[in-house]
DNA sequence: GTGGTCTAGACCACT
DNA sequence: GTGGTCTAGACCACG
């Protein structure tokens, strides 16, 4: 369970934490139903505050992508949503397309990234 | 130059303003080489303080997709970068991906999606 | 951490402490990796607006002079970069040497005091 | 008569103009006693407000490299001033050097192209 | 307690 | 009339 944070970006390390969460989700590196370190012990691994992962926690769990038990910590949930195309995930694609159009990036070029990171990661 | 802002959004509203302008100039609204309201005139138009305005500007002036001319105020850059997919694109791509496979999405569908806002907007 | 500025000059004040920042730096006053003022104390200190250090914090770090980590606040950065002399740098020092050799600086005097600078601060 | 001016530049357009004339004294390529342009036929050549160009010489004339003249419009000045670095120049060029530094930029280089400039241009 | 964001003014430099 | 700069507050997100 290692996490590369950037103590520089501008991205709150809370966000850092859940984006990397989310990523090991969908990577197959954390599984469904695997449990998740406590959030004493991965606060002291990547030398934060414990009140930031629980936050990151907190934020995964009211997105539905985690569980918390009192007595067994956080674990993935096992139950993947079928909800599709969300509104918010549309906005985003539309703002990151549109970001990607500008910089001169071709339909071509995104479609084989998004393939390949529905595939890889 | 109607702007549609969420004043309750956790999203700055200067980055609002940034977006709504990108997703214009990559949606063939604002056309290259048109002027943009000034900051004054807009501020007031949505409501905002005009330093929100400037900062919007600003951001967009750094990222290359406007230039101030000292004359005439703002306008939308001619020139489209050819960069390609940049580090940073493919993060966002790849984390926009991953929160979609933990929706539900399938590929296709996201992919459907993209050539959607690829050609209208 | 004393800085002079200069109120009346038509150099904007976030410039001034900007430039009077780097020749810290320049000079081995601040050292690489140490922890600036924050913005706050910094501003009360001089007798500005926090905004106004702020700009001229956002303004180095983009410059890559220091570096902002959301712990600790700012503080120099360790690493000097190794451009040369970029195509700014180049006109400026051609604007400067110009306007010396009009007031009839010679080059050797000029040299001269480069030199001194480069030693001692 | 040619300048050449960057419209998007954050330096202003007189000041460009005035930083022109002088590369073009300091170069050679305008002779002491030549006849400036009048301004109005300047500002039409590049498509300025003539009161942009008549602050140009008069930041020139205030500065001593010009002399303006009701009959005769403004002409470079013959005689050269000989005050050798004065405070201004001293504080310009420890800045530059400062910033030369922190760009990894040595000594050496940087005295090869003041040398330069003192010879070219 | 820190920086980030925003407001409602104001003055000035520039064109 | 434009943007650039600055002020004196304020609130919030973050850690």
């Amino acid at each position: 369970m290692l996490l590369s944070l950037d103590f520089e970006s501008d991205i709150p390390i809370y966000m850092q934490i859940r984006n990397q969460i989310i990523l090991g989700i969908s990577s197959g590196k954390l599984l469904a139903g695997e449990k998740l370190p406590t959030i004493r012990s991965l606060a002291e691994e990547i030398g934060v505050n414990s009140m930031t992962v629980n936050k990151a926690y907190q934020l995964l769990k009211q997105e539905g992508f985690i569980t918390t038990d009192r007595r067994n910590g956080a674990m993935v949930k096992s139950v993947i949503k079928s909800g599709g195309m969300t509104k918010e995930l549309e906005d985003k694609l539309c703002l990151l397309v549109s970001e990607a159009k500008l910089n001169g990036v071709s339909a071509e070029e995104f479609i084989a990234s998004s393939k390949r990171f529905f595939e890889e990661g």
